[in-house]
DNA sequence: TCGGCTATCGTTAGTTT
DNA sequence: GAAACTAACGATAGCCG
């Protein structure tokens, strides 16, 4: 048996923890600050390493708020309410997004959570494939290539002009 | 002859990266995507574990917006805006800590709540759009008319085709 | 309580499909 | 060109000073 008795373990080691809320106070405060370092550290990273702009605030149990921001945390979240992009407004919305200002139940809250992650998620999958349909237009002088008149396209072009529209099913639903 | 050398060796698996910004563009996104949900996973666990409040929100490259937010985005941005929960400190750490103390005003908040019913609406119009693309490709078995081989349609298919295409553009944009 | 340590777990860079 | 895979890297749970 080759057992290494040389090396004493001094620690067992990190173990592996399921994710529900820390019972020991002591012990949450730790992971608490531990993990907040870690998450901004992160973050950090991803600033760099992307060049995105990242905004983070995290309140403590306590009354301590924590905030991170990159370039600058109040610029990123002005952009985020202002919003960047797009056209069409008035009307207000019929989807199940609720006012703040209106107090809401616990259950409600988490429903609109679950809603609103659901929609950005969605949101940006549709906007990306706009984006795809709308370059293809742009492409062509404003008016769409694939409505180029066919009826006079050789063997040749008829071929090149599947190939295109397989490219065009390929970026819209790969 | 000997050991197992032979053992496939499938990847080398991931190597060390200094953080600096990606140069690369395709690889420059795909570690943004990847890190981004890497960092709303830690973001979520943090707040089960510890029940603290995050907001996360996230910039890529100008455009596109990215959030988080437990138990509620607005609830967290909203308190730090305004600073309901006194505050200070943050001593120590690492990284650009910024201290909330700079209020917005009620109307970038209700800027905000504009923004989200406006990205809300504009979800619903993608939705439509692509219902009705689906639409037209459940109308052939599961695959899509326009992907039919064109090759061998005779100038009456072809018209009908492009007659096809003029109807889907007509849908997508009307 | 805090900082430091380390074995182990979780994340992810590079690769393959 | 996204998704799955894998092994190396980085984060951290539990300990100890």
């Amino acid at each position: 048996m080759n057992n290494m008795m040389m090396k004493k373990k001094t620690t067992q080691g990190r173990k592996k923890i399921e994710i529900k809320k820390i019972d020991n106070l002591s012990n949450r405060q730790v992971t608490f600050s531990k993990r907040r370092v870690g998450l901004f550290k992160k973050a950090s990273e991803l600033c760099v390493l992307t060049g995105a702009e990242v905004a983070i605030i995290v309140h403590s149990l306590g009354k301590r708020v924590f905030a991170f921001g990159h370039p600058n945390i109040d610029a990123v979240i002005n952009r985020y309410t202002t919003g960047s992009a797009s056209s069409s407004s008035s009307s207000s919305s019929s989807s199940s997004v609720a006012d703040p200002k209106i107090p809401l139940g616990a259950h409600e809250i988490q429903q609109h959570n679950r809603h609103y992650a659901k929609v950005s998620k969605e949101l940006e999958v549709e906007r990306k494939r706009k984006e795809l349909i709308e370059g293809s237009k742009l492409e062509n002088g404003g008016s769409f290539w694939w409505d180029d008149p066919i009826e006079h396209m050789g063997l040749e072009d008829l071929q090149q002009y599947k190939a295109s529209l397989e490219e065009l099913k390929k970026k819209l639903w790969l």
